[in-house]
DNA sequence: CGTTAGCGCTCGAAGGGTGAGAGCGCTAAA
DNA sequence: TTTAGCGCTCTCACCCTTCGAGCGCTAACG
């Protein structure tokens, strides 16, 4: 059986109809949009047949037609027409973005709820692809006899810091000996390698500094760890709108799922700025009928994050495709600079 | 009519049954459970009298009855007896906030998750009661030509820290210089009057440096801004399990004012350490049936937070204000011994 | 051979009727 | 004051019916 182009076009139209009422399709309102004038009869046998090769599917025998997963993707692959994002849209969205420099943490935080709200649907967004998070950089403050601050420059231009509680006391004059110690040995190496190397150091040291030390490090292992498995995830409750969501249980094993974070989706093709998964392509369980789309963004020093939607398999893919493509370009634009000095370039 | 104490013990027992199921309570139910052995009959005509008062209410005629806000505020003031936490619990709840020192923000989110998941409701938390958070103190990093990272120590010890881009060369040497100015000038002052005080510098400065300063003080500004106001929620998600709930329509709108925040309840009664509000006593609408406990823990450096629970008018209250008041206690044992410095009493 | 009109069929959603059960209020007796 | 008993009310669950949407099939048409 041949997918002609009738095919083709009643596919869309299906598609695009089902996108938007969550209802299956009858064939009466199929032939009243579609373009060469047909009767219902004639779209009925095409259905049969769009229905036969696994394109459509029917809730039950003699309503309309919906979608299969198969045939989103023949949508999403081929028939799909790529959304331009309006100019207005485009300055929504770097409106949206726009913020004063502040930490990365914050600013996707920020930029998560902005894409959630503009969607409609829940949004998740990592701060980190698959390359190792080091520590780039140790400083120490002294604020009294008792405390100090650790400073920590992370890949990707992140700055933490940390009130340290010292147990015992170190004298001023040797904190910059220990920051140097600790960029000497303790910057681009992974978390997995600090403790063993903390080791090393045990004896050559006093015990107050070598306290300090380890309870840096403890943080930056910490940070490290966070920020390497951190996901952010904001506008779960869009879901509670969606009719496919208006049971409470299924709502709540989602919202389970993105909560928790962790279990999701691997970055977008090893190149591809995106990547969309249609219902049963998604690895985890509790994705099976849902679709994600993630794009990737740059956040500087090499380092890629992602920012992703989840909706019902019925989202508006050229829409969210669209907006989520701006949005991650915005952030990239935003977060890309940073490393690199502006060249008087001021935006006021 | 007089509220006997058998009206009060049949009270206590319908508002714990409901309480646990969430459906009416029939009189052989209470006949069954009283103490002094009577029959439905008699309880009968207590619940009518009982309904008269304003006690309670009846979803229709010849139903059970459930109680009213009124009979529920009787019962957390007089009726209900106040839970002991286990020993176990007390552990429980310890070890859920037992956490390598973090930042504060860190260890308040992480407490709300816990809270939430402790009692199946909602929690929401902020880290600023009545009091204006300052600045106490300011310090620069120099990191390379085009950046350095400036790290604000809050009142109640939050530590903030920013990479900063400088648009116009400063001198390393100036860095101590510029500290020591942010320090002498824009500590203990609150936000508002940061941007006054910056004007009056404008032509003291050079160019380079006055850039840089502005560049700090609106992000301590905003650092003090975002840390005021700022309120954290957990587990929203719990409300979906709840069968008054169970409405899609309603879940949404609670969640919308969780994830909102602000405008929240005000601070638990000027000394008291706990509030609770049940039903209409909530100024927003939103929570006009549903009931609000909140508790506050202390930050130090004098400054208290808020951790409170919103749930269903017949959330299970003697439980939620034992639990809640050990995480409020325990956040502040937490946190109060931060400014202080430890006597040698270290927990390994 | 593709297209179309027509017809009967299927299925779900909505409405109405019924019976069962919970639980009440009232009355009269203990 | 308490209790047994009885009749009443209201909801819930179930079933049945009706209605309409939409299909598939067949036969006729160009």
């Amino acid at each position: 059986m041949e997918l002609t182009d009738r095919k083709k076009q009643i596919l869309k139209i299906v598609v695009e109809d089902y996108i938007r009422t969550a209802e299956p399709v009858g064939s009466s309102a199929i032939a009243a949009r579609i373009e060469r004038r047909v009767s219902p009869a004639t779209v009925r046998n095409e259905l049969a047949e769009l229905t036969e090769m696994g394109y459509l599917e029917q809730p039950h025998t003699s309503a309309g037609r919906a979608p299969t997963p198969k045939g989103y993707r023949l949508y999403v692959d081929e028939l799909m027409q790529r959304q331009r994002l309006s100019l207005r849209e485009t300055e929504e969205i770097n409106a949206a973005l726009r913020t004063r420099l502040k930490e990365l943490d914050q600013i996707v935080a920020q930029a998560g709820r902005a894409v959630a709200s503009f969607m409609n649907y829940p949004a998740y967004l990592t701060t980190t692809g698959k390359k190792k998070l080091t520590v780039r950089r140790f400083d120490l403050i002294p604020v009294d006899e008792w405390n100090c601050i650790g400073v920590l420059m992370l890949s990707g231009n992140r700055v933490k810091s940390n009130l340290l509680r010292m147990q015992l006391k170190v004298e001023p004059e040797q904190f910059p000996a220990l920051a140097n110690l600790l960029n000497a040995h303790f910057t681009e190496i992974p978390s997995a390698e600090m403790g063993e190397k903390l080791m090393g150091l045990t004896e050559q040291l006093p015990a107050p500094m070598f306290l300090l030390l380890s309870q840096l490090i403890a943080v930056a292992g910490d940070a490290l760890e966070e920020q390497q498995q951190k996901v952010i995830t904001a506008g779960a409750r869009a879901l509670l709108k969606l009719p496919e969501f208006r049971d409470a249980e299924k709502a709540h094993a989602l919202m389970g799922l993105l909560s928790d974070g962790k279990e999701h989706l691997p970055v977008p093709t090893d190149e591809g700025p995106m990547k969309i998964l249609i219902g049963p392509e998604n690895v985890a369980d509790a994705l099976k009928d849902t679709s994600v789309v993630v794009a990737s963004y740059d956040i500087g020093d090499d380092m890629r994050g992602l920012v992703g939607v989840v909706g019902p398999t019925r989202m508006d893919y050229a829409a969210v495709i669209a907006r989520l493509s701006g949005f991650a370009d915005g952030l990239t634009r935003l977060l890309d600079p940073h490393p690199k000095p502006l060249k008087e370039d001021t935006d006021t």
